[in-house]
Parts: structure tokens; C-alpha cells; sequence
DNA sequence: CTGAAAGCGCTTACAG
DNA sequence: CTGAAAGCGCTTACAG
């Protein structure tokens, strides 16, 4: 039904191992240029295809990379892993090689299903994606059964021979502190994560540092505070601060976390009839966002959350060294993406504007 | 250094096929109690799973399914992307079979890829997801190679055979019509794609239908207008529609467009001062959105992008029918999803309010 | 320069 | 109730 080896070997009256050898253009497979012209044509006039299945078990590899992954609620974190998933699948396709997604609803299952992979040799290479404290078991599992992998994380202290791919954040916060003092700004504040994952910390440290480097001073402890998905929570952070003396008060923002501590610090300002850097003398502000990232009065710049893209786009070479066997690379890449101008609505071009209705703070 | 069939079987001084027809527990494969409970003893102890290759070549079947698409820019698409790999790699994991994921940026490259998966036998169905005038060329390649696949798409009149699944897309918009007559509204305005891919003219079906079947009358030509993501056109558009006077002017708009559309509609309305649907007499909206949609001022019910997921969950029982064989079940699967609350930022309760600064239109 | 043979690791009739 | 054999469709030494 399909066409196989035997078939056009059998038709050509060769025998199926030249054929092979001549359709894998081995170096020591040596026919005649008719006899390999025949070969050739017949192969495509029969639209042959080996079969990847004999194929994988003859050669004892499948070609196939496995991306494996514990799901994470919301959005965000499921635009990063498309992006993944488009990244990495082209640039696999490029070198002939296939890629099989898995995801599953808990850390268990993951490590279940990557050894199942592993001890099947359904995959060569591993990619692991999420937050260190499931990628981290991931990546032991993989490293005691011998599989490569390339892991999204900063494993720099704690595993250092592993092949790693992440964001420098600390010098992606100092960029971001520089760029605003660049700007004249002096008081900077600073709105973290809630919580305290590795790269949590490690954008925190990008700001203290850059702001002793740049401004020669310590930052004030009670300009640094951190902001979860509760808009009134952090309406009061922000509104805090910006309830200060002018003299006192920040005149910019760091922000190391996601879009939620952006749309506080818009309408706080908006509420005192202000807006992120449209006007002299108003308040700036940069720093990291998710996808779908949009200002919607003022200008900012970010890193937008699209650089997971160029993330896997820079960690793919590696995974495909790990496919083809070439060791021997640095196995820690760290990438330090662009700050762009933000998006934003601009509506205060589009007839929209603001006026302080309430005292302060929010009521949702 | 795996642990194969034979080293199982050698161990327990048995032959390989007994071994394998035990842990595949075969309805013939005949040992008693005890011998079984070694085999399975020995298969835990030695972690031995079978190589997905030598099952694959020896059962002529891969158990994997594979989808298949083009990428298609802006992160709307891959954010619908993303929803269909979680739904089907979870669903497909529940039964045993594995999810493989290939995009490419031409449609070329899809179907070459396309019919070198089902040469190669690779995946046993596949998944076609994207615009239909990409999928029905690949779902025509598919059925000439004579590959089970199941397609996202409007194909009840072209190829009614097809297993198939979408949004009943008429539907939605007439309950979105209901919904605003219900509500007392009249004079109702429509906002479809500026494109007129099946979906779309559904879409605007849906709306005319529902106008005459509740309303008793047509609906007026000139309400009836499209929006892309163009800003300013948008709020022309729009604009033009509220400028008119009131007993002319649309009380209601159906929205079968994209975000861009309902923040014009937002914004259009800040500019005179209103927003939706939260004061008596204000305008309503209802329709439909795309993913991360939120309002900003008003309140609005819509049919959430996040719906592409329940569609995926929907039509994964009939992939994973075509992958077991089971055929007899109608091909044509339609869905029609819930009205919902949209999000909105309440940036009214914010503090933030409107006025209108300009004439009328926008200015970018 | 070329072909016959063995083997990859399973599964599946089939003979006893 | 059990085991020996053939076969899935390739690739890879190896002998000539």
C-alpha cells in the first residue's frame, strides 16, 4: 500500500541496502550516477517515504525533541508557551527534527510522563519549561536518566552543568534604572512580585544595584514594594506613595511585575490628573510586562512579554546541539532583550480624559 | 543499558512473546496467576517500558496524533493555538497517545510537511486548525492520502463529510440580538470583520436573521458597518453613528468583531460622555471578542475568546474516535457557547473619568 | 564498486 | 496452557 524500500529496491532490481545507502546518501554506499539517478527518480516518482517508525528503531534515535510541561492557570503563561511552541517547532522542522508537546495538569504526571518518554525513547531531547520549582525535579529526573535537555531557568548556582536558557533580569532592571536616570530621574520607586522565585529576586537585585551604581546611593526601602493581581491593593502601594509631599514623592517607576502593577500606577496617577510621561515634569517609568501589554494614556518603555520568543529562539541552537550530539557548548545561555516603547491607547488623543472623582485609593 | 522484552523474559526464563502478551495482557496469552504476577513484578522492578519504536513498526500504528498548522501573525492566533495544545495533549494523553506539533510560516511547507507525515507514517490523525482557506486544501490533501483528520472550519456545505467542528457562529449573534431586544433596545447597530471568510458572513447571518425573527423587522443597511484595527476608521465609523440625532442614533450595538471594535465603541462614547450599559439609557453592546478582552469603563455580555478551548474539548472526543477507529459518528460537530459578564477595568469606580475634548473623531 | 545477512525490539499468528 | 518462528521496514557492518 505504501511504498517501501523493498519496492523500488525490487522494481530497480537492486538490492534494498544500496538503495538506502543511496537515499541517505551514505559516503560508502557507491552506485554508478545512472544507478543513482534511477534510484532517485523512482523514490520520488513513488512519493517514498521511509517509514519513521523502522527507521527509528534501526537507528536507535527518532529525530523528536519533547516539550513537556506542567499547565499553569491564566493566560499569560499560555501565550509564552505557544510561543514556544511556534519557536521551537520551526526551527526544529530546519533540521529535520519533530516535536511532541505534552502538558499535564500536575507536577507528578510531568515526571511520570518524562520517564515513560525517556525509558521508551520516543524523544532524544527535553525541553522544560515553567517555574523553577517544578522545572527543577523535571531536569534531576531527566539528568539521573540520562536524557539531554535544555531547561528555561536560572540553574547557574545550583546546577551549573546543566544546558540553561534565561533572561539576565538583573541587567534588564539595570537598563531600565539607567534609562531613567538618563531621563533626570532621581527618586526612583520600585514594584516587584509578591512572591520570591529565583528571578523575583534577581530583578530586585538588577534595581538595588543599578540604583547604588548609577545614583550612589542605596534605594529607600520604603519606595520598594510589590503588587499581585489585587487592583486595590495596589492602588493603595502606588497611591501611597504618590500621596507623599512633592518634594518626597517618587518621580519614577521600576516595575519588575506583570501588567496589573502598570494599570495601578495609570490610574493612580490618573486620579490626581496625571499621566506616565506625556507632559514635562510627569512621572516615567520602565520595566518588565506580560503579553498583550498596553499603556492607556501614557508612554513607558518595557521588555514585553513577545521576548519569550526571542528566549527560545536563542535557546533553540542549543537544543539542537543537544539533538546532534555536539557537546562541548557553554551550557548556560542568558539573554538580555531590548527595552521597547510600550503600546498604548492614547486616550487622551482620543477625547478621553480624567478628573479626580474620589478622595484616594479604589473601591472595585 | 534500556531494559528490553528479552532481558525481562531471560531473567524469568520465559520467552519474550509470553512476556508480551502478559503485559499487554492479551485476551490469549495464557499464564498462571503466579507467572503473570512475576512478569509484572519483574517489568516494575526493571522499569521496562516497550520502545515506542519496535511497538510502532511491529503494531503498524504510532498512537500519536498531530496538528498541523501556519502560523499566522499577531498573538490572538497563538493564543488560540496554545488553548487547542493543552486541550488536545491532555485529552490525547488520557487514552495513550502522544500530540506532536509542527507549524510553518507558508502554507506550501504545511501541506509538504502534511503528506510527509502520512508517508512516514507518523501520526495516525491529525489536527487542521487555522482559516479555511488554508485547512481545505490540507484537509483535501489528507482525504486524497486517505488520513483520518478532524478540521476547525465551516465545511457543512463543501464537504459534508469531514469531521468538523466550530462555533455556530449564526447562533451566537442571534443570541447576542435576544439578549439587546431583551433588554428593550430597538435600534440596534452591527459591527462584522471587514473580511468575509465564512465565519464572518455567519456572523452578520446570525445578526439579520435574529433582527427579523425578533424585532419583525430588517435591519437598517446603513447600522450596519466593520471594523479591522485601524483606530481612527473604527471611531469614524462609530462616531458617525452617535453623532446623529438621538431618536435616530443606534441604542444597541452586536459586536462580531474583534477588540478593536469594542474600544472604539468605548472610546466613541467617552467622548460624549457615556460608557455602556452603566447608567439608565445608556448603550448596550453585546458580541463577540477575542482573547484577553477587557472593557474599560462599562459593562457588556460577549462571547470570550477563551471559548476556542471548550470548542477544542468539544471536538477532541471525535479526534480521538478517528484514532481508535471508531467511525459512525456524525462528522459535523457544532458548538455554541454562553454570553457571558465581559471583564472590565471599572475605571469609572477608579477614579477616572471622561470628558470630551475634541470635536468628534480621533486623531492618532 | 556491490549484495547478502544480521539486527533493531517488539507483536502476532501458529503449532504443539 | 506455552514457546518457536516469522515479520514489521529499515540500516549497518561485512564479505566479496
Amino acid at each position: 500500500m505504501k511504498t517501501r524500500l523493498k519496492d523500488i529496491a525490487s522494481q530497480l532490481n537492486l538490492s534494498p541496502a544500496l538503495v538506502s545507502g543511496v537515499l541517505n546518501n551514505k559516503p560508502n554506499a557507491w552506485a554508478s550516477a545512472e544507478t543513482r539517478t534511477r534510484i532517485l527518480d523512482a523514490a520520488r516518482e513513488l512519493n517514498y517515504q521511509p517509514s519513521a517508525a523502522a527507521r527509528a528503531l534501526s537507528r536507535g534515535r527518532t529525530d523528536t525533541a519533547a516539550l513537556v510541561y506542567r499547565r499553569l492557570p491564566g493566560a499569560g503563561f499560555r501565550l509564552a508557551y505557544t510561543g514556544l511552541v511556534d519557536v521551537f517547532s520551526a526551527e526544529l522542522q530546519a533540521v529535520g527534527h519533530d516535536l511532541m508537546v505534552s502538558n499535564f495538569a500536575t507536577q507528578d504526571e510531568v515526571l511520570e510522563h518524562l520517564e515513560r518518554l525517556v525509558r521508551t525513547r520516543s524523544a532524544e531531547a527535553y525541553i522544560l519549561w515553567g517555574r523553577e520549582q517544578d522545572t527543577e525535579a523535571q531536569g534531576m529526573l531527566l539528568e539521573s536518566l540520562n536524557a539531554p535537555f535544555l531547561v528555561k531557568g536560572r540553574y547557574e548556582v545550583t546546577h551549573p552543568a546543566w544546558h540553561q536558557i534565561d533572561f539576565v533580569h538583573e541587567g534588564m532592571l539595570a537598563q531600565a534604572v539607567r534609562h531613567l536616570v538618563s531621563l533626570g530621574h532621581r527618586r526612583l520607586a520600585y514594584v516587584g512580585f509578591k512572591h520570591s522565585d529565583a528571578f523575583v529576586q534577581a530583578l530586585r537585585r538588577g534595581f538595588t544595584q543599578a540604583h547604588r551604581a548609577t545614583l550612589g546611593t542605596e534605594s529607600d526601602p520604603k519606595f520598594v514594594g510589590a503588587c499581585d493581581d489585587d487592583v486595590v491593593e495596589n492602588e493603595d502601594l502606588i497611591g501611597g506613595w504618590l500621596d507623599l509631599p512633592q518634594p518626597q514623592r517618587p518621580t519614577a517607576f521600576v516595575i519588575g511585575a506583570g501588567n496589573a502593577a502598570w494599570l495601578a500606577l495609570e490610574t493612580c496617577l490618573a486620579q490626581t490628573g496625571r499621566s506616565l510621561d506625556v507632559l514635562p515634569g510627569e512621572p516615567a517609568a520602565a520595566g518588565i510586562a506580560s503579553e498583550s501589554f498596553t499603556l492607556m494614556f501614557g508612554r513607558a518603555v518595557a521588555y514585553q512579554g513577545i521576548e519569550l520568543d526571542n528566549l527560545a529562539r536563542f535557546g533553540s541552537p542549543h537544543l539542537i546541539d543537544s539533538l546532534l550530539d555536539q557537546n562541548g557548548r557553554e551550557p548556560i545561555i542568558r539573554f538580555l532583550p531590548q527595552l521597547t516603547e510600550a503600546p498604548s491607547l492614547n486616550l487622551l488623543n482620543h477625547g478621553v480624559t480624567f478628573s479626580c472623582l474620589h478622595e484616594s485609593g479604589g473601591q472595585s
